[in-house]
DNA sequence: CACAGGTCTCTTTTT
DNA sequence: GAGACCTGTG
């Protein structure tokens, strides 16, 4: 196999099969290269069985991708490989043999917001007050214990031995018997509960032992104890356990990732080969200075010095603003002076935040000027109302028992079964000891209903039985579509007529495409068609993982999302102190490990560019409906002022001038473009170019520049570019899909 | 029982 | 500023 272009120490990192490897692997140092080159490696040169390999990566994007490239290399055979992330891993085992550890093998994942619904019911079981035990912070500890891998009753007797306070303990563990009620799990569950059927089962677990001889995995800095223990178990038996991160890029402390895991990997693991990936293949020597600049101030970390023979490139620019409106402004004429120069296409581009909150006000500006865009994050494609809704009708067909779903579509759409009625049957299930289904079923002997009442209820639960019936003999395909159908959901928003109800009748066909696409990949992997696998599929995709490459949009996501990502031009937006490091790190009690994860997380986000970076920061700006004054953030001081273009030492703003300005300036700029209105939904995912129903010469009008005369149409290619002589705003150039031009 | 309108709280980051 | 929550009315 040819490995010349790997350096020496890549070299050793793809040979190295045999037993424990830690590699230690910069950003941009080339680890994924590392990683498909030795899957690629074991198969060609140690003859190893694709099906005996597994690689845990992190979304299922890079899952995808290094099938991808995997099969590149080697030609084919990489379908057997098993490459998942963790919980996909976790779903997988748990769908085949969950029934051992007394759950039933249709389980339904619960998303966060399920689960915050199951806790305030939870509260309400219990009669504890709310406002004490806010819903967050109980699912927040109760996160904390799964990742610890502690179940209620240790939870409890921890807190009795320590003569705390047990509330949150006998929260969980209600929480729990309320999960298994449902038969669902939570995100959490799916990591914990193949733990425990690991020990509970070696039968099971040695099943997977036959199966997985080498087994590797990526971003090993983010794995929490209970992800740790998970491939202890599975590594056991064969040893040849590779692992690959960068102690300087863990980010997801918030959501238990153990540091410890990789600092102390050696120990865990005696005969542990280290190898370090320190040449980095990315970055400029410019922006790799400014990278090293931040993290040396950290003290828990692995030293290490990342190296380029790259040239030096661009120095790094640092831009103060006065206000967030300008700083979006400066980032989206920046953009567009790259594209028009020929420097940086769209495509190129990103544009990285802290917050998701962040990205409104630059979504606006971008809008403005007609530039494509495609925001990552913020509001996950399902958890919309009109998704979750159709979803929740297919979550009662595969799994009978989830009270939640059902609760949720009862009176979806209107039956005239308000909140009263499912909270007498709710409490009747609960007194009675069955589930809400059931108690549907009998409901006319529930004293409390009236006839009126459990007549409709009845009614509902005869169709929930013909669902499930009809289900039995049909594709998922058919199913959504007679939901649909039976339910008038898109008839009933098409009579709404709103521009909003056009943007959900929009979604529910996404929704059902996706379905179709499911079917359509299940047939040509010669998997089974299945409900479940649909559903599990849908609760755990990531929003990055929609990310194509193929189309020319600027991207704009957190930090966090930009994790294994590289751009040759990017914006860091919001380097401020009590934004960026987080004003819920300042002033914590233990600031300074959080100052540290944020330092870190300012570390990945610099190393996302290649050729030319810019921070912003800006003296001003709107947060939670109020205006904030915040300093320059400490990780921009921390660079020396000869890495950056841009002083960081600027005056602060007079304040007499901006604070008498203020409400004149948000009232004028505030009003523009409604970004709901103008959102273009799937650069991504759909081909935009829709016949035109205009021509050259007609009237048209734009949201934003007023009426105008169309003087110009492109095809080009993928979308028209249209250009138009407004009345008011002069002559302007735009895409089609963007511009959403209406004829008069 | 549904819905409109008012009040309150709150925000990191995600599978 | 948004979303969750509560209250009063039809």
């Amino acid at each position: 196999m040819d490995l010349s272009m790997l350096n020496d120490n890549q070299k050793l990192g793809v040979t190295t099969t045999e037993g424990p490897v830690l590699i230690l692997a910069g950003a941009g140092s080339g680890k994924t290269r590392v990683l498909t080159y030795r899957t690629a490696y074991l198969i060609e040169e140690k003859h190893v069985e694709p099906y005996n390999i597994m690689a845990i990566t992190f979304t299922n994007k890079a899952a995808n991708e290094m099938r991808e490239r995997i099969n590149n290399i080697v030609g084919h055979g990489s379908n057997a490989i098993w490459v998942a992330t963790f919980h996909s891993t976790c779903v997988r085992i748990l769908r085949r043999y969950i029934d051992r550890i007394g759950y039933d093998t249709s389980f339904t994942i619960y998303d966060t917001d399920d689960s915050k619904k199951l806790i305030k019911e939870v509260l309400n079981r219990l009669n504890i007050d709310p406002k004490r035990y806010a819903e967050r912070m109980c699912l927040n500890v109760i996160s904390s214990y799964k990742n610890e891998l502690i179940n209620p009753e240790k939870a409890l007797l921890d807190v009795h031995n320590k003569a705390g306070d047990d509330t949150v303990a006998r929260i969980y563990r209600e929480y729990q018997v309320m999960l298994r009620d449902n038969n669902a799990l939570d995100f959490d569950d799916l990591i914990m509960k193949t733990v425990e059927l690991f020990s509970k089962c070696p039968e099971v677990l040695s099943n997977y032992h036959e199966r997985f001889k080498y087994i590797m995995v990526d971003e090993y800095q983010d794995t929490n104890t209970a992800q740790f223990e998970l491939i202890k178990h599975l590594a056991k038996r064969n040893k040849n356990l590779c692992v690959v991160g960068d102690d300087d890029q863990s980010i997801y402390k918030f959501r238990g990732a153990n540091i410890y895991n990789i600092l102390n990997f050696e120990n865990n693991y005696p005969e542990t080969t280290v190898i370090k990936l320190e040449e980095n293949y990315r970055s400029t020597p410019n922006i790799l200075d400014v990278a090293n600049a931040v993290i040396k101030n950290n003290t828990m970390r692995k030293k290490k010095t990342l190296r380029t023979s790259k040239q030096e490139g661009d120095i790094v620019n640092f831009i103060r603003c006065d206000t967030s409106y300008e700083e979006a402004d400066k980032i989206a004429s920046d953009i567009d002076k790259m594209a028009r120069l020929s420097i940086y296409s769209y495509g190129q581009s990103a544009i990285l935040y802290r917050t998701n909150a962040q990205s409104r006000l630059i979504e606006e500006r971008l809008i403005a000027e007609t530039i494509p865009y495609k925001i990552i994050g913020g509001t996950n494609f399902y958890s919309r109302k009109e998704i979750k809704d159709i979803v929740s009708y297919l979550k009662v067909v595969s799994n009978p028992y989830d009270d939640m779903a059902i609760t949720r579509i009862i009176n979806v759409p209107k039956r005239g079964i308000g909140a009263t009625t499912i909270s007498r049957i709710s409490d009747y299930a609960y007194a009675n000891n069955m589930t809400f289904r059931e108690a549907m079923g009998i409901c006319d002997e529930i004293g409390t209903l009236s006839k009126a009442a459990s007549a409709k209820v009845l009614k509902f639960f005869d169709y929930l039985e013909k669902l499930s019936e009809f289900s039995k003999t049909s594709l998922v395909s058919e199913l959504i579509e007679k939901i649909i159908e039976d339910t008038e959901y898109v008839e009933n928003l098409k009579s709404e007529g709103t521009e909003e109800a056009r943007d959900r009748i929009d979604n529910i066909d996404e929704l059902v495409s996706k379905v179709y696409l499911y079917e359509e990949n299940a047939r040509a992997n010669e998997e089974e068609i299945s409900l479940d696998a649909f559903l599990s599929e849908v609760s755990l995709v990531a929003d990055i993982d929609n990310l194509e490459d193929e189309n020319d949009v600027v991207v704009l996501m957190t930090m966090h999302s930009a994790k294994g990502l590289e751009f040759p031009n990017v914006y860091i937006a919001g380097m401020e102190e009590n934004l960026f490091p987080s004003g819920r790190s300042l002033g914590s009690p233990d600031e300074e490990s959080e100052i540290e994860e944020e330092r870190r997380l300012c570390y990945v986000a610099i190393t996302r560019a290649m050729e030319r970076l810019t921070l912003l920061s800006c003296a001003q700006r709107f947060t939670r409906g109020q205006v904030s004054y915040n300093a320059i953030s400490r990780f921009v001081k921390e660079i020396p002022q000869d890495l950056l273009n841009g002083n960081v030492w600027e005056p602060k703003p007079r304040e007499s001038d901006v604070s008498t300005n203020v409400s004149d300036f948000y009232r004028v700029k505030k009003e523009p473009v409604s970004a709901k209105k103008y959102k273009v939904k799937n650069f991504g995912s759909k081909i935009n170019k829709a016949p035109l129903d205009y021509a050259v010469g007609d009237r048209v009008k734009h949201m934003k520049f007023g009426e105008g005369e169309v003087t110009l149409i492109n095809d080009g290619g993928r979308d028209y570019e249209v250009t138009v002589d407004f009345d008011t705003a002069g002559r302007k150039k735009m895409f089609a899909s963007f511009a959403k031009l209406v004829k008069i």
